[in-house]
DNA sequence: CCGGGAACTGGAAGCGGTTCCAGTCCCGTT
DNA sequence: AACGGGACTGGAACCGCTTCCAGTTCCCGG
């Protein structure tokens, strides 16, 4: 806290009459703006310095009508959500983005009524410059927020039954398919699947991707196991599926937590990996490379998109009319399958 | 974006015009201040309600001098250090905590000389009510923006070399030390250690908290394997530690990610988990339970130790003036030891 | 019926910037 | 020497809310 000096910040004000100018001079100078001669100008930017004035970015909000800061609301009925290393990915990749165009990252976690009452307000009382939006489920209060806010709106994955005006998603229907053909392309034809949460787009859309490529091949695909994306819930799934149809000999699993969990009951089933279950995760967290055995899976750029959520958030702040994104998988072969 | 209505947000001014009452009394409503009488409360809330009015939290913070924020800065040479779901548990912590202060999280990865510049920015221009600091190296720029700011900063850990007023932190040197002295009390003998960097207040205690066991059981500790808190350095490691040591029989990891890559590392030379070596992580992170063998290792209260360093920023915020706090850590014994 | 204090009220002064706009200045032209 | 125009300048009006303070109003005991 403060030591010495009880010496308030100095104020443009200071600045101006320290540097024998006008405020809006100094204002000008500072944002290097036009209209400022070099004299000036100079003198300004020594008085700044000798001051060590930084203007005051609330001030400046203020009258700009511009915050500076954007907010990445992570939705989900449970603050743990957010312990899925997949979001730490995405902020890396967003708060990156935002450096560049010199915005300040807020994060919301709308896990409670609490909390996304306070998005709301964020929302509507013009808290930050614009919102990313991700995890919404089906019927998500959130989307319908976002609908009405007057500020712009970037998803991350696209909402359950509509599609937005502005979103970032991977492809998460191909990279399932593709995961689902490796599988079968390995000789596996009892190929089942554990599916994500199917009151989210991403659920849905792996499930149809896994849907898709077995009868593509001409097999029955088998009903989805739902689980909850973590893994423990897998590694529960993982026992369902083993007990209603004991004789798969193929998995895909619709993220790595879930992938990790399955691999872990067929370990404690004694049911070898991938000898007689292959299995097939998707993400590739840092925890696909770690597993054992290290986990075939379908990797998504999840940084990339955090970058590119940002980015598009950046361009609609600045008034462009940026183009929704779908970000390429990529299958990545390692030993589980 | 806008759909219709390209009318502005209403302001207190309207509020207080169709209320029938003026700004002030409207303001005091709304903040449920007294001096307001009954009748006028109602009809300004009324009107609230009826326009959808939400305050402009802009105004309000340049108005208040409080900005409504607290800051979140990770330190790093690098982005991806935030990828450790470490962080991403703090902040589910922090997080919850802030909410009950009506606080919004600002999130700051100070990971470029761009980076630092921001916070340091931030913290000068009074662009947040606090700060919470994490994982700062020896002679990390931050700690001397921090000293220099006039405005609450909590710790979260302790830096390297000082001690600063306020700050949580787990037990380090006690939960490694216990981590120690549980592979001696097993009978092992030649027990190293993979310490994390040494640049990090973490590091250095957890690294002491090895030595003192090893000195309590009047054995010589090993020198130790300096590796930098991630998977791959972890399995680096470990696999010079079996170069030069090729005889360890017990090994405490300084966070659980160094543990999983020894155990991988261990793995691949054929030295099986605990039979002839034994390993503790540090950490307790999801990864833990799902190592094979699920890791043995010291847990820290990661949530809770955003949770207190969040309560303590507000505590600060409010003009109080808190203690600092030590959590306290706890062996979970599992396999892998 | 009056005096006095408590409860309310609203005008006005900020908070610290940005920006519009009406002038000034300074030059090169005519 | 008067003139037109572009570069500068600074006064003043916001941005939207909080809060101080000088009044008013209201109510109650005397």
């Amino acid at each position: 806290m403060a030591e010495g000096a009880p010496r308030r910040q100095p104020t443009l004000d200071e600045v101006a009459e320290r540097a024998g100018v006008s405020r809006s001079v100094a204002s000008r100078a500072l944002n290097n703006a036009p209209h400022v001669s070099r004299a000036k100008r100079e003198a300004v930017q020594r008085v700044v310095r000798q001051l060590g004035y930084v203007p005051n970015p609330t001030a400046r909000a203020l009258a700009t009508r511009q915050t500076g800061a954007a907010a990445l609301v992570v939705s989900g009925e449970d603050p743990s959500i957010f312990a899925d290393p997949f979001f730490a990915q995405v902020i890396v990749g967003a708060s990156a983005a935002l450096e560049e165009a010199d915005l300040h990252l807020m994060l919301c976690l709308a896990a409670s009524d609490r909390g996304r009452e306070r998005v709301a307000e964020l929302l509507r009382g013009k808290g930050a410059d614009g919102v990313m939006l991700m995890a919404l489920r089906e019927n998500d209060p959130l989307a319908a927020l976002a609908e009405q806010a007057e500020m712009p709106v970037v998803f991350g994955g696209r909402p359950v039954g509509s599609t937005p005006r502005w979103y970032v998603d991977a492809d998460n229907a191909g990279g399932a398919r593709e995961a689902t053909e490796y599988l079968l392309s390995r000789g596996r034809r009892r190929v089942a699947t554990l599916c994500g949460r199917l009151d989210t787009e991403a659920g849905r859309a792996r499930y149809r991707g896994y849907r898709d490529a077995m009868l593509g091949a001409g097999i029955d695909p088998l009903p989805p196991v739902e689980a909850d994306f973590t893994e423990a819930g897998g590694a529960a799934a993982m026992a369902a599926l083993l007990a209603g149809h004991g004789d798969v000999d193929g998995v895909f699993a619709a993220n790595d937590n879930m992938a990790v969990g399955a691999l872990r009951t067929l370990r404690e089933a004694g049911r070898p990996v991938p000898a007689e279950v292959a299995v097939v995760g998707f993400d590739d967290l840092a925890v696909a490379r770690v597993a054992d055995p290290p986990l075939t899976t379908v990797r998504q750029p999840i940084t990339a998109l955090g970058r590119e959520m940002a980015r598009m958030l950046v361009a609609l702040v600045g008034g462009q009319d940026p183009t929704p994104l779908i970000l390429p998988t990529r299958l990545v072969v390692r030993a589980s399958a």
